[in-house]
DNA sequence: TTCCTGTTGTATAC
DNA sequence: GTATACAACAGGAA
């Protein structure tokens, strides 16, 4: 007898490079592919308007593409757990299809379904596909341990091997036998939800510069390889970047509490302030910074930033000038980034506030001097923030120091029009390098108590070295390394 | 213990 | 544009 199969499409919303897909459509008579509107993301997190139009575009193009396979996309509304029982029932399944998540809520989730298709005696066919390689797979060849360095990583993927080729996109050929009932009279409870329907406002939404779905995706793709001349190596390569992503998503796998500072085994802990003022005017850009504030505004209005751009906005909010908490930004950058991704998301954060994987937190980025660097002449600032166009060059990543006549002439007056400076870079930056070496200090201290009482259980006994005090460190200047 | 490297720092000198 | 000092972290190799 054959199957009665539901695919369930979660973050693989694409047709090719679907195992998961496949499997469904093997020795399969009825096929319902499935998104569920999980009421639990959008309770959970903020999601903006611009990723809410994201999603429904690539669902979109998805139901378009199923359409040509004489298939179709049902869109079930609520909790996943709570939906199924109910689905496989009424279509009488006899076999669950996903693609492997890694994400802790997803985990559970998924886990729970899992138990109830058993109950329900439903097979359940899980494959690897939003990963290069099976992150626990990563872990176990690197001896249990996630890797935390980049080349750990690679030294551990020559032993596994490349990974596998996509798989094929489905053609009507692959679906001879198979079909989707009530696709032609569709019930109109699975259709794609409308922004109204998800509680948005269409008219907040900003340009909508980078549609959603596997068409859009793939034909960027194309144009990318096509105008590829030159290929250069990991870690900065396509490639590299591949495995950037690998990276994360193994340790966001394997780190418990890998979005948080507390309970996160990686993670420096450090005394961030709580400033929600803070956090709202870099929000907003209105941190006096146009370079700062040019960023934010493209993030807000367009839900992309470059990955440069991220980090100077990432250490602005965090070590470099306002000392708030990465998970403020990790927060505001999930709700905005159209590619927001909770592996790369937390680790990237992680990354750029010197919490973890990168340590060098001395290196500052400036929030006049990095943008200078590709853009002269500000061309970018005018671009986001057009109430400083008209000002020089010169002055246009520091409109504060333009004496009063130009900024008159520039019909914007800093301090009333455009905002001064949130804090003074000069001065907080260095402060700032002293609270992380303090709470450096601090770790080191920690894990050389934690080596002392390991070294004790055996019996040995070790020097605990005597770190210097915060105080000492942010009233002292930095000297040689203390014995 | 020393040395080297780490995806992408800044300011200054030539 | 390229080299260097700046002040200095973790982690791994020698």
């Amino acid at each position: 007898m054959k199957h009665s199969c539901i695919h369930w499409f979660r973050k693989g919303l694409r047709l090719h490079d679907n195992p998961a897909l496949l499997a469904a459509m093997n020795d399969c008579s009825d096929l319902y592919p499935i998104f569920i509107l999980d009421p639990w993301f959008p309770k959970n997190m903020q999601v903006s308007v611009n990723r809410w139009r994201f999603l429904i575009e690539s669902l979109k193009d998805l139901d378009e593409s199923l359409k040509k396979l004489n298939s179709r996309l049902f869109v079930v509304r609520g909790h996943p757990a709570e939906v199924f029982p109910g689905l496989f029932k009424a279509w009488k399944v006899t076999r669950l299809t996903f693609e492997v998540d890694t994400e802790p809520y997803s985990k559970l989730r998924d886990a729970e379904v899992v138990r109830l298709a058993a109950a329900h005696g439903v097979q359940v066919i899980q494959k690897v596909s939003h990963t290069l390689y099976d992150t626990d797979r990563i872990i176990a060849e690197n001896n249990g341990k996630v890797p935390l360095t980049y080349r750990q990583l690679q030294a551990v993927l020559v032993g596994l091997g490349s990974p596998k080729q996509p798989v094929l996109a489905p053609t009507l050929e692959t679906l001879k036998d198979c079909c989707t009932p009530g696709r032609d009279n569709h019930d109109p409870k699975y259709e794609i939800p409308t922004l109204e329907e998800l509680g948005q406002d269409p008219k907040e939404a900003g340009p909508c510069l980078y549609p959603g779905g596997e068409s859009e995706a793939l034909s960027r793709l194309d144009f990318h390889m096509k105008r590829m001349k030159t290929h250069s190596s990991p870690p900065v390569s396509l490639h590299g970047q591949l495995l950037w992503r690998e990276f994360f998503y193994t340790a966001g796998a394997g780190i418990p509490n890998f979005n948080r500072m507390e309970g996160n085994p990686i993670c420096v802990q450090v005394d961030w302030d709580d400033n929600p003022e803070y956090v709202k005017a870099w929000k907003e850009g209105r941190t006096g910074y146009p370079f700062i504030d040019a960023i934010m505004t493209q993030l807000r209005t367009e839900g992309w930033i470059h990955h440069l751009a991220r980090h100077a906005v990432a250490c602005f909010l965090t070590r470099g000038d306002l000392w708030v908490s990465w998970e403020e930004g990790q927060k505001v950058f999930e709700e905005l980034l159209l590619d927001a991704d909770w592996s790369l998301n937390a680790g990237n954060w992680q990354w750029l506030s010197a919490s973890a994987f990168f340590h060098q937190f001395f290196r500052v980025y400036s929030p006049v001097a990095f943008g200078k660097k590709t853009d002269k002449s500000g061309a970018y600032i005018k671009k986001y923030l057009p109430i400083l166009r008209k000002f020089p060059a010169e002055y246009i990543y520091e409109p504060w120091k333009a004496p009063r006549s130009m900024q008159e002439q520039a019909g914007c007056i800093i301090g009333r029009d455009y905002p001064r400076p949130i804090v003074e870079h000069e001065a907080v930056s260095k402060r700032n390098i002293m609270r992380m070496k303090a709470a450096y200090a601090q770790r080191s201290h920690s894990k050389a108590a934690q080596v002392e009482k390991e070294g004790t259980k055996k019996g040995g006994k070790r020097k605990l070295p005597a770190g210097p005090s915060v105080v000492e460190l942010l009233t002292k200047k930095p000297k040689a390394k203390s014995s």
